[in-house]
DNA sequence: TATTTTATGAGACTCATTATCAGTATTATT
DNA sequence: AATAATACTGATAATGAGTCTCATAAAATA
């Protein structure tokens, strides 16, 4: 199973242990698309008789970002949002205003003209946020 | 002088009182270009023997940002930061993830094409965010 | 000026997240 | 396998940015 494995070798590489509870909040990460915040995820995990406390999921999900495995997505109404990463290609998100609803987009001009930008700067690309705050077909 | 101006329009239209204390956090946030948070607001103000309470600061600036006199700036480190609005152009930014430097940009293909992924999904913008995080030409 | 309305400031409160630490589970060593 | 060493977990306390409350102060209105 691709998820465990990569769980594994991400907890390898951190020098860190594999553990259930880590295995359980990995699992639920990947279980859905959905975008999720910590409660929602720790929620889940106790509803199902697998539960792993607040403090460990926070931890567990750390390591899942740091390793590339999970995706923070902080919309600015302070709660962090998490994605699994697997198979999904990078993109970046419109959320709805209203709704609250999350989609997701990737246009290759503009990913183009940001690496252009800070190539010409000299500086030297991390990461981005771009992030389309709209009124979605339905809540217009 | 426009800023007063500005600041007594905005209070107008919201049906507040003009108030020196606005005035000062107003007055404050258009000395400089920098991109502070309200602390370092408030603190610059209490140096000056300007004081406007934390409370006032927080509520103050809610009423400039909805008013479009000041940009608010989220980074994902969990603190606001606010600059001012008067006589810049539309900009996003470039944070450098060692020194913390802000840096700005803007680029008209990426803001046609934004505006034309919101349309082409048949949603309108309301706003966005776009961070291109860096290690800036001195931190490499 | 008297009255009504709104703003201010001090501090209590909220809430997501982080830190602490005793007890437990896992891994390494004998 | 038993023991020692180390890391992990969970309960809960702490943190910190931002918001709320409410008595008092200031501004608008009569």
């Amino acid at each position: 199973m691709r998820s465990l494995n990569l769980l594994k070798k991400a907890l390898k590489k951190e020098n860190l242990r594999y553990t259930k509870q880590r295995q359980f909040i990995w699992d639920e990460i990947c279980n859905t698309d959905d975008h999720r915040d910590a409660e929602e995820i720790y929620l889940t995990l106790r509803k199902n008789g697998l539960s792993a406390s607040r403090a460990t999921v926070y931890r567990t999900i750390d390591v899942l970002v740091k390793n590339n495995l999970v995706r923070k997505l902080e919309i600015g109404d302070g709660t962090a949002r998490y994605e699994n990463k697997i198979d999904t290609a990078h993109h970046d998100h419109l959320i709805c205003v209203k709704c609250g609803k999350i989609e997701e987009f990737m246009d290759d001009t503009i990913e183009n003209r940001q690496d252009q930008i800070v190539e010409d700067l000299g500086f030297k690309m991390i990461r981005h946020i771009h992030q389309l705050f709209v009124l979605c077909d339905k809540c217009q």
